[in-house]
DNA sequence: GCCGTTTTCGGCCCGACTGTTTTCAGTCG
C-alpha cells in the first residue's frame, strides 16, 4: 500500500472523528500523522517491515498498530467499523468551504442531508435557512461555494499559477508607494501545485495599493477588500489574495503566509516553550505583553535562536532541530546551474534550431547545452534514425566551430522499450557524448515489469541518466506503476544519474524522491526537456524540487563546468 | 492520540472573519 494512500485514510479517519465530535486533540493527531505518511521520503511498507514506524513523528503506539494493520492486510478494522457510524457522502460535504464538522452534522440530523447534491436540493426546497445559526447569507455562500467547486479545477500547476503572478506583478510595480512585492504561500516553497495565490507587500498608503490592485483589468471578482488585505478572483476562477503592512513587519508577515501549516504549528510550539507567542504581527514576549517587530524573516527567525530556512524546506520535517544546530545545507541555485541536458530541437518534435537553443542556453549564462533529440524507434515524436542522428553530430560539429563561449554537446533521448532494451544499438550509443533514456510507451506495465524494464536500461553502460522516472504529468496522466525505491537503489549501484525534469506538467522526479536520491548518493540531473528556446526558463521549477528535497549544488551533475561535466560522461 | 529544557499527566498555535448573535460559535488559513 502507497503512502498517500494510507495518508488519505488517516486523513479520512480524522475527518469521520471530528464529525463524531471527538476531542479535537485527537483529530489533529490523526491529522498529523496523515501528514507525516504523505510527506514520507521511503515507503510506509519498508517503516513497517523494519519495525520503524514509532520513529515517525506524530506516530504513536495507536496509529502503529493502526497503519501496521492496513499495510499488512490491505484492510482497517476501526475504518471500517467508524465509516458505518455515517451515510457515505457526509464527508464531501466538508469539502465545501464554510462547512466544518457541526454544520454537516447539523444538516445531517435536522434534513437528513447525506451528500452534495442532498443539500443543494435542500437550497433550493428552502428548507437550509431556519436551522439554528444558518440564514439567509449564510446559505447563499453555500450555494455559491458549491457552484465554485464544480466549475474550479482545484489547484494549478505550479508553472501557470506563476505565470499568473508575473503578470499580476508587473502590473503592481507601477503602482507608487508599494514596495516589497513578494508571493508567499506554496508558490514561494515551490509546491508542485497551487490553491491560490498570496501576495505580500509594504506600503505607507496601503488602501490605494488595494484600491490599484482590485482594479486591475485581469481581476473578474472582488471577493473582499479592506484597509490591509483583499481578495480577488482572476481567469480561471483561481483566487489571489494581497495583504499590505507596514515596512518594519514585513519580515513576520511573510513568514506567517509562506507556512507552510505545520512548519508555523511546530514553530509556535517551541516558540510557546521559550515564552514568546509567534503572529503575523511579530514576537510578543508572553510575561511582559511586548511585541517586537520584524523587518526581515532573517532577523524573526534570529530572535528565536534559529539559523535562516529556507521557504522550501519549511514543512514541518526536521528543519527547526536543523536551524537550532546551525545544520542547514546550503541548498542547490538556479545561478549555479551552467547548463541544460535535456533539450529537443526541430530536428524530432522540438520547435527550436540548434542553433536557436544554444543561443538561448548562452543568454542564459550556460557553459554547455545538451542536445537530446528522440530516437526513431516507435516512431514517435518524429524521433532519429541512426542516419539521422550522425547527420546532426556533423551539424553539432559544425555549430560548436561557429558559435563561442558555449559548447553543444550532441547526445539522445532513446527509448527503453517494453521489454528494457534501447531503442538504438550500443555501438551508435557509444558515439555520442551522452546518453538520456526514458519510458515513453507500454506505460501500464504492471509494477515488476516497469520497474525491472527501468533497472535494465539503467544497467546498460551507455545509459547516463535517467529521464523523468515516473513518467507522469500533472493533472493529466498518473505515474507508472514503479518501485521508486527499488529504481534509487539501482541507480545508486549502477551510477546512473536520475533526472528532475523541471517542466512544469512533470516535476518528475517528485521532491520526496528527490530528498531519497541525495540519502542514497544518487547524483541527480535538472532538466528542463525544453521542447523551444523560450522553455530553458522553467529550470526554476526543477531547482525548486531540488530544494525541496534539500538538495546542495554537490548533489546535482550540471552544476559542474563543462570540463568537469565531460569528465564525468568520460567519452 | 501524541509527547516531554517545567510534565509519563496535562497540556496540545494564532488571529481574523462571517454571520448570527447581543457576546460568540464555527470556519479558515
Amino acid at each position: 500500500m502507497k503512502n498517500a494512500e494510507v495518508a488519505k485514510i488517516l486523513q479520512d479517519i480524522a475527518d469521520l472523528l471530528e464529525l463524531k465530535g471527538e476531542n479535537v486533540f485527537k483529530v489533529r493527531a490523526y491529522q498529523k500523522a496523515a501528514f507525516s505518511l504523505e510527506h514520507l521520503p521511503v515507503e510506509v511498507e519498508q517503516l513497517v517491515r523494519e519495525d520503524r514506524l514509532k520513529g515517525v513523528p506524530g506516530v504513536g503506539e495507536a496509529i502503529t498498530k493502526k497503519i501496521t494493520e492496513l499495510v499488512t492486510t490491505g484492510h482497517l478494522q476501526y475504518y471500517e467499523e467508524l465509516k458505518a457510524e455515517f451515510p457515505e457522502g457526509i464527508s464531501a460535504l466538508l469539502d465545501i468551504p464554510g462547512i466544518g464538522p457541526k454544520t454537516a452534522m447539523l444538516l445531517t440530523h435536522e434534513l437528513d442531508i447525506k451528500s452534495v447534491e442532498d443539500l443543494e436540493a435542500a437550497i433550493a426546497g428552502d428548507r437550509v435557512a431556519s436551522l439554528p445559526r444558518m440564514g439567509e447569507k449564510t446559505v447563499e455562500n453555500i450555494r455559491r461555494h458549491i457552484q465554485a467547486l464544480r466549475r474550479k479545477d482545484q489547484r494549478i500547476p505550479i508553472g501557470e499559477a506563476w505565470m499568473v503572478v508575473e503578470e499580476i506583478s508587473a502590473e503592481m510595480r507601477k503602482v507608487t508607494g508599494l514596495r516589497n512585492l513578494t508571493p508567499a504561500g506554496s508558490l514561494r516553497r515551490f509546491r508542485e501545485t497551487i490553491g491560490d495565490i498570496d501576495l505580500m507587500g509594504t506600503a505607507d498608503n496601503a488602501s490605494e495599493v488595494i484600491r490599484a490592485f482590485t482594479g486591475l483589468p485581469q481581476v473578474k471578482e472582488v471577493l473582499a477588500s479592506g484597509t490591509t488585505k483583499a481578495s480577488v478572483v482572476v481567469a480561471g476562477g483561481l483566487q489571489v489574495d494581497l495583504r499590505i503592512v507596514e515596512h518594519d513587519s514585513f519580515g513576520s508577515l511573510l513568514q506567517h503566509f509562506t507556512g507552510s501549516k505545520q512548519h508555523n504549528i511546530n514553530l509556535r510550539e517551541r516558540a510557546q516553550r521559550m515564552g514568546l507567542s509567534l503572529s503575523e504581527y511579530g514576537i510578543t514576549d508572553v510575561k511582559t505583553g511586548k511585541l517586537e517587530k520584524f523587518a526581515t524573516e532573517e532577523a524573526c527567525y534570529r530572535r528565536q535562536g534559529l539559523e535562516y530556512i529556507p521557504p522550501e524546506i519549511r514543512e514541518g520535517s526536521d528543519e527547526i532541530e536543523r536551524a537550532e544546530r546551525g545544520t542547514i545545507p546550503k541548498l542547490v541555485e538556479v545561478s549555479e546551474i551552467k547548463g541544460d541536458l535535456h533539450v529537443h530541437t526541430d530536428w524530432s518534435d522540438g520547435r527550436g534550431s540548434i542553433e536557436a537553443m544554444a543561443q538561448a542556453a548562452k543568454a542564459l549564462g550556460y557553459q554547455y547545452l545538451g542536445i537530446s533529440d528522440h530516437s526513431a524507434g516507435r516512431g514517435i515524436a518524429r524521433g532519429l534514425s541512426v542516419e539521422r542522428l550522425r547527420e546532426q553530430r556533423a551539424e553539432i560539429q559544425k555549430l560548436n566551430e561557429q558559435i563561442a563561449d558555449i559548447r553543444i554537446l550532441s547526445g539522445m533521448e532513446v527509448d527503453i522499450r517494453a521489454d528494457g532494451s534501447l531503442d538504438l544499438p550500443d555501438e551508435m550509443l557509444k558515439e555520442l557524448d551522452f546518453v538520456i533514456a526514458a519510458v515513453h510507451s507500454a506505460m501500464n506495465q504492471d509494477e515488476p515489469q516497469m520497474t525491472g524494464r527501468i533497472i535494465r536500461a539503467m544497467e546498460n553502460p551507455n545509459v547516463d541518466i535517467l529521464a523523468h522516472p515516473t513518467c507522469r504529468l500533472l493533472k493529466e496522466r498518473e505515474a507508472v506503476s514503479v518501485d521508486m525505491e527499488a529504481v534509487l537503489q539501482a541507480a545508486a549501484r549502477t551510477g546512473t544519474a536520475l533526472e528532475i525534469n523541471a517542466m512544469p506538467s512533470r516535476l518528475d522526479l517528485r521532491d520526496v524522491h528527490a530528498y531519497r536520491a541525495r540519502e542514497l548518493g544518487v547524483r541527480l540531473v535538472i532538466n528542463t526537456d525544453a521542447h523551444g528556446p523560450e522553455h530553458l526558463s522553467f529550470i526554476r521549477f526543477g531547482v525548486g524540487v531540488a530544494r525541496r528535497g534539500w538538495c546542495q549544488s554537490r548533489d546535482i551533475l550540471n552544476t559542474r563546468s563543462l570540463t568537469e561535466i565531460i569528465a564525468y560522461f568520460g567519452r
